[in-house]
DNA sequence: AGGAAACCTCGGCCGC
DNA sequence: TGCGGCCGAGGTTTCC
């Protein structure tokens, strides 16, 4: 489910339902989703007493920001956070709740069981090995062409997997690399270097407008995502390569095709979208 | 560098 | 219509 905008949404869901609440305990039924401190007792414990100051997001990974901790979590593909009353019975998948002391919740669930949390020190989180090594913030303001330009040099990697690279770029998941890619008019398997300064001024603008487009809108809800409230996105029907593969081309009518790409589904028009195998000389 | 497999469960689809 | 089995799913890591 979550790429940037997603996440995003999440956060902002969550920021207006958790802030101020003080964590009384914590229930772990599956102690894999908790990967730091590894003893789940001892995650309970410190976040006992702990009251959540805000929530924060560096690339897919969620912050909640305690007193004087900041748990990082990845919803990986399926996990969602929700806030219930504790008298609610619990739903399936449910793997990790943290009881407020107003009586409220909040629950992780996550089919799949590939969602992590991790603690740490206030501080120290963005040099964890998970946040490390992050690529840029696509919607940061510091995020220039400039920037996408110089790190674009020399690479000789096909596009796609090149802009799901969280080390690269941070953020793009399989939607939303399609859809950019469709908006920028450029072949999945093109070859990073042989992209001209117009195609790359174009794949700048197309990742930022689609991300920010798709953040206004809640994210896209295709299959399990819904935000901190139970609610769905409504950036899926906006979607005009993602999941069209046998439908035309809504700007050239052209049937959509799906091919595989660095092991991924990849959707794009290979009329609008046609490969460049050499650069074009001027 | 790049691909495949692995981590899991579920739902859709195919074939009988 | 029902059931079993196969395939793939929005992410990331690890192994080769």
């Amino acid at each position: 489910m979550p790429e940037l905008p997603e996440v995003e949404t999440v956060r902002r869901t969550l920021e207006g339902l958790v802030v101020g609440k003080k964590i009384r305990n914590v229930s772990v039924f599956l102690p894999r989703i908790v990967r730091k401190p590894t003893e789940i007792l001892e995650f309970s414990l410190l976040l006992q007493g702990q009251t959540i100051q805000g929530i924060g997001r560096r690339g897919k990974f969620l912050k909640i920001i305690l007193d004087d901790l900041v748990l990082v979590s990845h919803l990986r593909m399926e996990g969602r956070y929700g806030v219930y009353p504790s008298e609610e019975p619990i739903e399936k998948h449910t793997h990790v709740i943290f009881h407020f002391t107003d009586g409220t919740e909040l629950r992780y669930r996550d089919v799949r069981q590939f969602g992590t949390m991790e603690i740490w020190p206030k501080g120290q989180e963005d040099d964890s090995p998970s946040l490390r090594k992050l690529g840029p913030e696509p919607l940061d303001p510091n995020f220039t062409l400039a920037i996408f330009k110089e790190r674009l040099k020399g690479k000789k990697t096909k596009i796609k997997p090149l802009l799901l690279n969280q080390e690269w770029l941070v953020g793009l998941g399989n939607i939303y690399v399609d859809e950019a890619l469709f908006r920028a008019r450029i072949h999945p398997e093109t070859e990073a270097h042989l992209l001209s300064p117009v195609k790359i001024g174009q794949l700048y603008e197309a990742i930022r407008e689609t991300l920010q487009e798709a953040v206004e809108q809640g994210g896209s809800s295709i299959k399990s995502y819904v935000n901190g409230q139970g609610e769905m996105g409504m950036f899926q029907q906006q979607l005009k390569a993602y999941g069209r593969d046998n439908e035309p081309c809504l700007r050239c009518g052209t049937m959509m095709k799906r091919i595989v790409v660095g092991g991924r589904g990849t959707h794009f028009c290979p009329r609008c979208q046609k490969q460049r195998k050499e650069k074009i000389k001027i």
